[in-house]
DNA sequence: CTGCAATGTATTAATGTTAGAACAATCAAC
DNA sequence: GTTGATTGTTCTAACATTAATACATTGCAG
């Protein structure tokens, strides 16, 4: 029997990654593995990936199922595919993902040397949301700055952001808030943050925030929700940021 | 027109919540929405839902559709449905999730004055899995102790965690793992943790951890890798934590 | 009782998912 | 060239999802 290097990347994949009994398609639970396997590199750009046969015997599945999963990740440019040879991982992958330290401040030092860029999806004056009223405490039709930020690096989305902040108006520019650090803008506005309080919890991609993010609806991310508070205990800005946990990560280290 | 107190809940609905174009299907996308809401107490024990035809209204599907909704969240025991009279939440949920301080042993401390409980799933000297043989450093055949254990609050469970620790030996009486502290453990086996490293990522679950956490395969968790070094730099214990983050997150509050 | 709202039941139909099977075309090893 | 592995193509078939429509049954307000 002819052995032909063999398919490193079947090692990983195990039976247990997916459920048959789960309403989600098993070509789209495959497809989330393998798609997740390659943008994290543990499945090697110009590696071979498993063949359909390969596929359909490791995770039981016909090998229409494993053909559709193939076909996906195709169809999305992530592998090529030819007769006779073979499906090849082409992916361009960010060879380490992001680590940032976990501080209080950690939006802005998301950078840690690296080139990320701040796209600015949305600015508006607008309505709080419901369950927003009541923390700021302010008039029910009081008119908030809104903002709805992307940052990417190396032309790839990895954090969004959604914040409510009072006392930003409507004269700062646009690109202050692509440019500018975001503590820099608090100074230029008046605004001293003396407490920070934030919650890390996971939820999956809305279709919007899958859009901005170019990952799948549904698609877990880690979920940051900060209060910041000025000295007299006002809260001065909301700040949720989400995560593609592919491309960045959170560290803590302590000295115990 | 009668207006029949109307129903709370629908206000939260938002059509942007779903996505048509998504393989997986409708209603299961609608069932996540609604489960997650109740779960959380975001509609409250005992209210009514929206019906069949608000629902079809509010989210642009078919009654079909909306009623396999509200059938699934009724065969979860969730909710309880009336001819004429419509479908009630019947659900004791725990009114506040637990919040746990992001400090270094964290783990330990996630009773927080609260009355949780541990349960130990498997214990097993096993081979390490490939990934974490290099970081161990240790010989490819060597067997470490390999805890699986759960842990909940009020009955429900919501951190999974999987543990690899070379310096735990068989002798350990099951009942330890889950009476006493992971410090207390590392204290009697004589291991000086001086340093640890943590990640905080996000992950879908798994099958097999769905099972544990009692939430669907694939529900977004919050996922948290801890790297815990001796003096000498030594790794002397690896864990995984996944928490439900319906019913947990981590907290951190910083003077600025 | 009447009328409306809500859930329960049934039918038809279009489309998507999964499986099994057979065969064709391409590539590489021998 | 022969052989085996791999992807491409084409069937048939069972089942699930989603929609549109109609009607029945139950509960409640008036």
């Amino acid at each position: 029997m002819r052995t032909r290097g063999g398919t490193a990347a079947l090692a990983l994949l195990n039976r247990e990654l997916i459920d048959t009994q789960s309403p989600s398609p098993l070509y789209f639970q495959l497809f989330t593995v393998l798609n997740d396997a390659i943008s994290r590199g543990v499945i090697a750009n110009g590696s071979r990936m498993p063949s359909e046969k390969e596929i359909s015997d490791r995770f039981e599945v016909s090998r229409i199922t494993a053909r559709r999963t193939l076909a996906e990740l195709a169809a999305k440019g992530l592998v090529v595919r030819h007769r006779g040879k073979g499906t090849f991982v082409q992916h361009a992958y960010q060879p380490n993902p992001i680590v940032a330290p976990l501080s209080s401040m950690m939006e802005s030092l998301g950078n840690m040397g690296r080139d990320t860029t701040v796209t600015l999806l949305s600015k508006r004056m607008d309505l709080l949301p419901v369950d927003l009223q009541e923390v700021f405490g302010l008039a029910v039709d009081a008119r908030v700055c809104h903002l709805v930020r992307v940052r990417s690096d190396g032309g790839r989305a990895f954090g969004h952001y959604v914040s409510w902040t009072p006392r930003f108006d409507a004269s700062t520019a646009r690109k202050d808030f692509e440019t500018r650090s975001r503590i820099e803008l608090f100074k230029a506005h008046g605004i001293k943050i003396a407490r920070v309080e934030q919650y890390l919890s996971a939820e999956g991609a809305s279709p919007e925030i899958a859009r901005a993010l170019d990952v799948t609806t549904g698609k877990p991310l880690l979920k940051l929700v900060r209060f910041s508070y000025d000295a007299s205990g006002r809260l001065q800005d909301h700040l949720t940021a989400r995560y593609n946990s592919d491309l960045f990560s959170y560290k803590m280290e302590a000295e115990v």
